[in-house]
DNA sequence: ACCTTACGTCAACACCATTGACGTGTAAAC
DNA sequence: GTTTACACGTCAATGGTGTTGACGTAAGGT
């Protein structure tokens, strides 16, 4: 059957299926975020989305070679709506960190859809666009290729990684959320200073830095670490 | 049917299989991480698990309400496996390396149940004893609570993400992994100089980096910012 | 107005998790 | 020993999943 999917660019004859819809690769993948958005992770299968599409499951086949595919295009939106609108400040320190909040922002207001895609790489638009400015960032700050080159990989993996983390965390069902909340006041509140000396006389810190994500002061210590190589190895501004 | 899972404790009939296997929890349990250390994420079904034991597919019911329960009970397993015989150095630097290191590594091994059990708090007993340790490594190295708390915090959150992060894409089918593998050649290496110059000028480097984790790295960041922390705050040994 | 063919549709396949009914053989009770 | 109750392994069925080959229709270029 040599290839079932036509490229987007050269699509030309764009027949409505039955119920009326005109089918393209961006309609399926926002259909994809609203369906994942509205009706959570699991409710994105090819079934449910031709259903959502009003056409024939198997339609998909014509615009994606399989799910897997659906699924990088779907990460790739994400990745570059993360991007829009931003724009360097010329300080490499601010700009990775908004960049860095920013991906992790995003990825949280579409908790479904970052679970399915983060540990990807698309090789995409918005992907390429993304690598190329955290890069840009970096070499221009003065770090040599070698060390740009690390610390690139270790921002973006713990940006994604952290993202996807707390993504998951959300898009729990709330009743197993808060389940998972009370565990910390049941279980960690009540341990006893003699088998948990540590816990018990930090615990009213914990159960209160926990709350939140861990990634905004883990993104500033990396920071703080980029700072320290960068001004061993050049010797910058 | 009220209940179909009888609790371990309390079971007395033990029936073999038709094909003359004995069930028990541990078994299955066992049986499971077997199958997915040796065939892949993939091959973890209840009906190749079913195959594997011997059994019907149907008899693991009498076992585990479902499959997530099944799941938990090998992640539980997991936290344990991570710090058998781990002991303290007196170094907090070492020590916190191990640590993050072990259980990154004993995650990575059995990769299914690593994504299903990293963004939980199960609050048993494994997770507290590791929250003890790590808590006390940076109090006992001089640490102040509140930094210490936050520390804590970052240093979890970073290895359990970067646990489940890269056991997710370890648990990719293998074509979907090769294939991405080979986009970093088919897209990056081919980008051209003039749309993405820092790319096009790091490739060599960012392709040998990329192939591996990014959690060592990461980890030797976060303990060198720490460290840069104590010495100004506390005054150190 | 014709012809080609893109692409939406249909039907089928192989797999998945889960469940209700069933009966066997085990272990406890006597 | 013999009886008896029920634990639990098995079977069959349900409704889900991704994916593919065949088919025909209508859209677009000519």
């Amino acid at each position: 059957m040599s290839e079932r999917v036509v490229p987007e660019g050269s699509r030309q004859r764009r027949r409505p299926t039955k119920q009326g819809a005109v089918l393209s690769e961006q309609l399926i993948v926002d259909t994809a975020l609203r369906l994942v958005a509205q009706h959570g992770a699991d409710a994105l299968s090819v079934r449910r989305l031709g259903a959502a599409l009003g056409a024939d499951p198997s339609a998909l086949y014509r615009y994606f070679r399989n799910t897997d595919a659906l699924l990088l295009a779907i990460a790739d939106e994400l990745i570059g709506k993360a991007q829009d609108g931003w724009t360097a400040t010329g300080d490499w320190r601010t700009d990775l960190r908004s960049m860095g909040l920013r991906i992790h922002a995003c990825y949280l207001s579409h908790p479904q859809a970052a679970v399915l895609g983060a540990y990807r790489t698309t090789g995409r638009l918005h992907e390429t666009r993304a690598v190329e400015r955290i890069l840009g960032i970096l070499r221009t700050a003065g770090f040599p290729d070698a060390l740009a080159v690390r610390i690139y990989h270790a921002f973006v993996d713990q940006a994604l990684a952290f993202a996807a983390q707390d993504a998951a965390a959300l898009s729990l069902p709330p009743a197993a959320r808060e389940k998972e909340a009370a565990v910390w006041y049941a279980v960690y509140g009540k341990l006893p200073a003699d088998t948990h000396p540590h816990i018990a006389a930090t615990f009213p810190l914990l159960a209160a830095d926990m709350r939140d994500s861990g990634y905004p002061f883990a993104l500033e210590l990396m920071l703080s670490a980029a700072e320290a190589l960068r001004t061993r190895t050049g010797e910058g501004s």
